[in-house]
RNA sequence: GCGGGCGUAGCUCAAUGGUAGAGCGUCAGCCUUCCAAGCUGAAUGUUGAGGGUUCGAGUCCCUUCGCCCGCUCCA
């Protein structure tokens, strides 16, 4: 499937995913929960696999840096639910608490509460214009486009005011807004209050309102200073975190695409500002390598820069922001975000500096330099990560039996490989079981003794374990075994005591 | 959030308003020397949930939950 055009639908590949143990429907047997899902048995596996594998490769054994050197990196885990200021700071509340409007046409986003619209008194079948009530240049700007369209100045005690949130469907049609020309660019007010709540403690009051993190970098910069008082670390230097996050997204979707509960995987870079730009192309180069280091490699992936007019409010300035995307089979022929590359600033710890009144700058002792440091955030989503592996994995083949086979990357493949006595009896069972005992000491391996061997050829197919170990009535002769290949079925005889060895050089 | 479609066994699907089924999968036994083989048998359903119409509802109506598609949205 690398590099090819998805040929299936998605409902093939849930349906898989439920029959073989990777996803299920969370809360299933209630009728489900819209939003979320549970890992079974061979997704958590392979979505561990997955988690390690970036984990060991940003933490554990980090990339090389410019200078040949190690680059440094130190691990975190910061509790999901923080001091509810946290999100005041980081700008998470405050345009979420309460219902926004949108205009379509120039992206500006306003507190429904704060708008206000002018019309002439009596006279319904008119445009109203929107201005920010209490800003008297946008009242003046919304009086100027009433008295052009209606071609006449106006008296003061023509004019009627009323609060935007007052307005029918109908009238919120014929709205001009505030920086616009053209009627009916506003959205209806909604909540943007994604963050779920919460109540900490026994007493449920707004004093104890607490939410469920949106996102796992705020608790990487709130400890920025703990981390640099303890560690011994100097700029540059980064730090990682793998957890969960939690968005009460409006329209949940695509299986486990978009949904309420996922994880990411953040690494949040601290350097100095003159050296941002360069760490940023350090990153999105190391990261997209890194994706393909897993499988994939193909036109499934895209590497791109996202335009200006896309940014968020973190990254409008600096170097922007780099998107890791994949071309899922719901998003075809378009792509969806794996990972996102982002220049924050210092944005955050200036913020949380502001906010929490505690020093977060760094003294640079060879610059002699005090200063906050520039961010560069490479955030990979956990889950998109797992469902993009599916995705790749999952080949559609008519001419075998078990219809379709799951690709992995030997890597991170759930099932790494299987053992089975060719039949149950003439000593092929006991040589599988000394075989699997020594195997699963370093790779996930099965066994199984029961049914034919092509019915469990086929199930390790679908399990997608790259390779078969199988034990014959020649074994205990020739001390020999035969591997069968998933991807191609083919099969080749190797030495029993070589095993291991063709597995470390395949699997690692 | 709006509009449309769908929901029957683990999966894929049948069943004029009239006794809920098949294939595959799963499990057990026998058999079996390289690709879901063969034989025998078994388990699994408040037909997503809750109401209503009817002598009788998987089927018709209402509500609700979930999934899919298209808009909207995705800081």
């Amino acid at each position: 499937m690398s590099g090819t055009t998805h040929t299936y639908s998605m409902d093939e590949l849930v349906s898989l995913c439920k029959r073989r143990g990777f996803i299920y429907p969370a809360s299933e047997i209630y009728g489900g929960i819209n939003g979320f899902w549970d890992y079974g048995p061979l997704g958590t596996a392979l979505k561990n696999n997955l988690r390690d594998r970036w984990w060991r490769d940003m933490v554990k054994r980090p990339p090389l840096g410019p200078d040949g050197n190690e680059i440094s990196i130190v691990g975190l885990d910061s509790s999901i639910i923080q001091n509810p200021r946290v999100w005041e700071a980081s700008g998470h509340v405050g345009g979420f608490n309460d219902p926004m409007v949108d205009c379509r046409e120039t992206k500006s986003r306003y507190r429904a509460d704060h708008l206000a619209c002018l019309g002439i008194k009596g006279n319904a079948s008119g445009q109203i214009y929107a201005f920010v009530s209490g800003d008297d240049e946008s009242l003046a700007s919304a009086r100027k486009k009433l008295e052009k369209y209606i071609k006449r100045s106006l008296d003061d005690a023509e004019l009627d005011t009323c609060a935007l949130t007052d307005l029918s469907a109908d009238e919120l049609a014929v709205t001009v807004g505030p920086d616009t020309k053209n009627a009916g660019t506003l959205t209806e007010p909604r909540m943007f209050n994604l963050m779920f709540e919460s109540y900490a403690g026994a007493i449920k009051s707004e004093d104890s309102k607490v939410y469920l993190r949106p996102e796992t970098a705020q608790g990487i910069f709130l400890n920025f200073g703990n981390v640099v008082d303890t560690m011994r670390v100097k700029v540059p230097f980064g730090i990682a975190q793998i957890g969960k996050a939690f968005r009460n997204e409006v329209t949940p979707r695509n299986f486990i695409f978009r949904s309420r509960e996922f994880e990411q995987m953040e690494i949040e870079w601290f350097c100095h500002e003159d050296e941002a730009e360069h760490w940023f192309e350090f990153w999105c180069d190391v990261r997209s390598k890194w994706w393909q280091s897993i499988g994939l490699t193909g036109d499934n992936i895209l590497m791109r820069k996202h335009d200006d007019d896309e940014l968020a409010h973190y990254a409008r300035e600096g170097c922007g922001t780099f998107d890791i995307e994949y071309r899922f089979p719901f998003t075809h022929p378009g792509f969806g975000e794996l990972e996102g590359v982002a220049h924050r600033g210092n944005y955050d710890l200036t913020r949380h500096q502001e906010f929490s009144k505690k020093k977060l700058s760094y003294f640079d002792q060879p610059k002699n330099e005090r200063y906050i440091p520039h961010v560069i955030e490479p955030s990979a989503g956990l889950s998109r990560g797992t469902l993009a592996l599916l995705c790749e994995a999952y080949t559609p083949d008519p001419d075998r039996a078990s219809k379709v086979y799951m690709a992995f990357h030997p890597s991170i493949a759930p099932i790494q490989a299987a053992v089975f006595p060719l039949v149950g009896k003439d000593g092929m069972p006991e040589i599988a079981a000394t075989l699997w005992a020594e195997l699963r000491e370093r790779w996930d391996v099965v066994t199984d003794v029961k049914q034919s061997i092509g019915k469990r050829y086929a199930r390790m197919d679908e399990a997608g374990c790259p390779f078969c170990f199988t034990i014959d009535g020649d074994t205990a002769s020739d001390q020999a075994v035969t591997v069968r290949h998933r991807d191609t079925q083919a099969q080749e005889r190797i030495a029993l005591d070589k095993v291991s060895a063709f597995m470390a050089a395949r699997v690692g």
